[in-house]
DNA sequence: TCCAAATACTTTGACGTCCAAGTATTTGTT
DNA sequence: AACAAATACTTGGACGTCAAAGTATTTGGA
């Protein structure tokens, strides 16, 4: 089903007629929305053929950027920006599949480490190489608006309070 | 807990160490991602208090804008780009809270509208004023910012299909 | 040393999303 | 007129997210 006008211009245009404020904010945070929803789609789309959605790919790929593959589950919760409970529930499926392993903490009993395996490993390699073919869901952005778009949301990522130093650099 | 450095950066920097392709199309999708995910913390924790999240609003919204305040449940599913079961799940809530109504279509035994109430109407409106006041979770995104974000936005949706005809005209 | 506070993770529960299947009704063809 | 196909919605199930509460362990003062 395919709409024959732009939903979001007609929402602004609705919007106005409602005499309702901050309508270049409210096109703005649509965009956004709808950007991710389609990339979502395309992500998960592109990785159900490798048995992985997003979330768990996320954590296969951080864990196989560190040097022994293993890093605790409250780290993984940090980098990810995602909830604790959320984490234990990845990890959990992960580990059903065999991709990940819990570990204790050599020194800090509290901690839980996650570790890649060698099934982990090699199943994290094909999910980036389907995910580079689809091109992350991005196709159909130009280069020009890849990096106006990254520009623009690390402003707002910053506001956000994401990180605190601004890196000195960014491509 | 915040980071000192941009988990973003980082990440390219990890994709290109471990040789994967696309990071660019990578960074672009989670900026994407994450920007929607600060958007959508601050939306919700600001229409909490009006006791709405953002998909109910999104439905009291569409109702508000039409003639007659009703429509077809199919509709809003089409308008807001979501799954008829999420139109079933939203309207089921707000009909528990008395902000729509069920009523079938004076023609069409198989269709259902939804009618917003007078309380739904209230309710819409202390809504759209809760989300102005946060400028809809998109400050610390300047106009030009708004405006690329949108522009880029706009080619992914057009290329995803979002709509055929692209407006002759679009602010 | 001792103990309250902080930290790390898990559990439970409320919701949101989608898909697939099921029911009811209307449409379009033969 | 008859009936297969399309359409509209609901239901049930799988999963994802978060918040709040619970358990275990470590830290940091008094």
């Amino acid at each position: 089903m395919t709409l024959d006008f732009d939903p979001i211009d007609e929402a602004a245009a609705n919007w106005r007629g409602a005499g309702w404020a901050a309508v270049d904010a409210m096109t703005a945070a649509t965009s956004i929305t709808r950007a991710h929803q389609i990339l979502s789609g395309r992500i998960d789309a592109a990785l159900a053929p490798v048995g992985l959605n997003f979330s768990r790919f996320e954590v296969l790929a951080l864990l196989s950027f560190t040097k022994e593959g293993e890093l605790p589950l409250g780290k993984v919760g940090d980098r990810l920006q995602v909830h604790p409970a959320s984490v234990t529930n990845t990890v959990n499926r992960l580990e059903a599949d065999g991709l990940v392993a819990r570990k204790p903490h050599p020194t800090d009993r509290r901690t839980t480490l996650a570790v890649l395996t060698r099934d982990g490993r090699r199943r994290v390699e094909q999910a980036a190489v389907a995910l580079a073919e689809i091109e992350f869901g991005v196709a159909g952005l130009t280069g020009d608006g890849r990096r106006s778009v990254d520009a623009a949301i690390l402003e707002l990522r910053v506001a956000a309070g994401d990180f605190v130093v601004p890196p000195s650099q960014r491509r």
